[in-house]
DNA sequence: CCGACCTAGTAAAGCGGTTTCGTAAAGCGG
DNA sequence: CCGCTTTACGAAACCGCTTTACTAGGTCGG
């Protein structure tokens, strides 16, 4: 393959005005510039990336790391990241975690290990400490989705509360009076957002929230279902069930299956997250929409101006101190 | 951060004797090893990656070329390269090219330019020679899911048409004798090898193959929608409907609604694919499974003796010459 | 006509590893 | 005690690009 030094041979320059060139860094007389461009063409150069990496210290990729790619919202999210990083000329390594907080760490390291520039970072793990102390000790390093309690990178949250408040005025508009929370592992922030939110707006009906119509500890969906017979169990059962998760809300619905408990006739189910087709589940499920492409494209750009020195714009959504 | 150059010194060896101990290519005496150890320790040192893929020419990554990540089928498959990859001290790229040809090419120019060693590639477009052509210029490609006619390289396939074969014999048993069939784009290797598995079994069982009970063309949902209203509206509809994806089994399943068929009672339908989650549709959806895992690592596997410079051990799915 | 200032470049020193070639010293068989 | 092998390393070249520091030669104002 050819070298930049047989580009400036033929070129008849030196290999540094050839860099200098293809980089933009300088201006040359247009029968320089025409006999580098020749020259390029005829030996079909590209720059070795590794090479260039090398001197540059700079790797153009960044590394989004999420617990499971297979499931549709972190798909989803990846492409956003993808689409929005290739616009702006990197590219992006992805890694599932598992949820299991070594992989999590590997991912950091090979921040360290500069494999990457920079880090868009998803945990839906409670963290005792570790992982925060780690990626303090990191530079550009963006935490989306879900917070890490004491990290002081950038984050981007979608607006949990809120969106459960609105789900919940829902169904109390639609004139329910008793309705089942049920929510995700504890120790999470989107978790206690979002069943703050339920909270606020069963209060500010003057619902009685009932200790024995709440749940919450699990994202699995067996845990929803099972946690949706106990709810069935009780001498007034709710009316209506709002699901933190899609996965949550798939519990759900299994567990009124299995007791025979036609949705949405005998009971309202709420979905959360955002899956595609839940629409063709048997019932159709109704979610709160999350702006999954928006988080994905602010993620990135707010890593991107991380990464270009600039500190990030002090978005409504990004708790900056 | 600390170099093998300040790690030699603080051990009083040379870096070359570093290099080579940290890559077990040399065995050293206890107490030098173990200052090394010691310095390495000491000053925390971790080789840079970049200046080591330039020195050896080699990256440890390499690409996952998909239509779309967010697709099930591909999120679970890239879940499994990438687990397998990992066990093997690879990282992977993923790229979604959206099934468009430029995206797939800048992913083979990544591979010439040293951004990853090698390639695994998949494409649901038909190929004019392009694509096939360009790779063949590259080196360690390996072709999956769908083949690319005319590529020289390894290719691992599902069993199309024994999976196609076998979903029709399925329904022929249940006592269908009218099967409508839909398939995917033209010019699709998985899509002819699909539609000869149900021809076979139609064929075998002395059933008559009706024209209008057949249709093709697009992987679109809504394209079979529409493919399924026109079999009803024949004269004798189908008792039964064979999808080649669960994309196109939605789309059946659409039209069905819409035309307010009951399934399975009225309709029986059967997909492709594999899709998580599909048996919580309504209604749910039967589908033949497709070993995606076993397809991811088996890709996997084979790129990685190319890049070892074994040849690749000629498996029953993999047409050498 | 002289110094200042462009213009159009260049030489060489990195970046931080790996690798080839080589050697001093120790061990050892005869 | 001599020559050969082994052990334990090291010097220096190299991977291919970027970048800093510098210069030869022309232009121009005074």
């Amino acid at each position: 393959m050819a070298t930049i030094h047989d580009v400036a041979l033929d070129a008849q320059v030196s290999p540094t005005t050839v860099s200098r060139y293809i980089n933009n860094r300088i201006e040359l007389p247009a029968s320089t510039a025409a006999r580098i461009d020749a020259a390029i063409a005829k030996l079909d150069y590209r720059p070795n990336l590794l090479a260039k990496r090398l001197s540059t210290g700079r790797t153009e990729a960044i590394g989004l790391v999420a617990p499971e790619i297979r499931e549709p919202f972190f798909a989803e999210l990846a492409s956003a990241v993808e689409d929005e990083a290739d616009r702006h000329g990197y590219t992006i390594f992805m890694s599932s975690t598992r949820s299991d907080r070594q992989r999590e760490i590997a991912s950091l390291n090979r921040l360290h290990d500069r494999h990457v520039d920079g880090l868009i970072m998803m945990t839906n793990t409670p963290d005792d400490g570790t992982l925060a102390a780690l990626i303090g000790k990191r530079r550009n390093v963006v935490v989306i989705d879900e917070d890490i309690p004491g990290v002081m990178v950038p984050r981007v949250f979608v607006e949990n509360h809120i969106g459960a408040y609105k789900a919940t005025r829902y169904l109390i508009e639609a004139g329910h009076e008793r309705i089942g929370y049920i929510g995700g592992p504890d120790g999470l922030y989107t978790v206690r957002e979002r069943r703050a939110g339920y909270l606020q707006a069963m209060k500010e009906a003057n619902l009685k929230v009932r200790a024995e119509h709440l749940a919450g500890g699990s994202f699995m969906p067996d845990f929803a279902r099972k946690a949706t017979l106990e709810f069935l169990k009780t001498r007034t059962p709710p009316t209506a069930i709002l699901a933190s998760s899609d996965f949550i809300a798939i519990g759900v619905l299994q567990g009124l299956k299995q007791a025979e408990i036609k949705v949405p006739s005998q009971m309202s189910v709420v979905g959360f997250d955002d899956m595609p087709l839940t629409e063709l589940f048997n019932p159709p499920l109704t979610a709160i929409r999350q702006p999954i492409e928006a988080l994905g494209r602010q993620g990135f750009q707010v890593l991107f101006s991380l990464l270009s020195g600039k500190q990030p714009r002090c978005l409504p959504c990004c708790q900056c101190n």
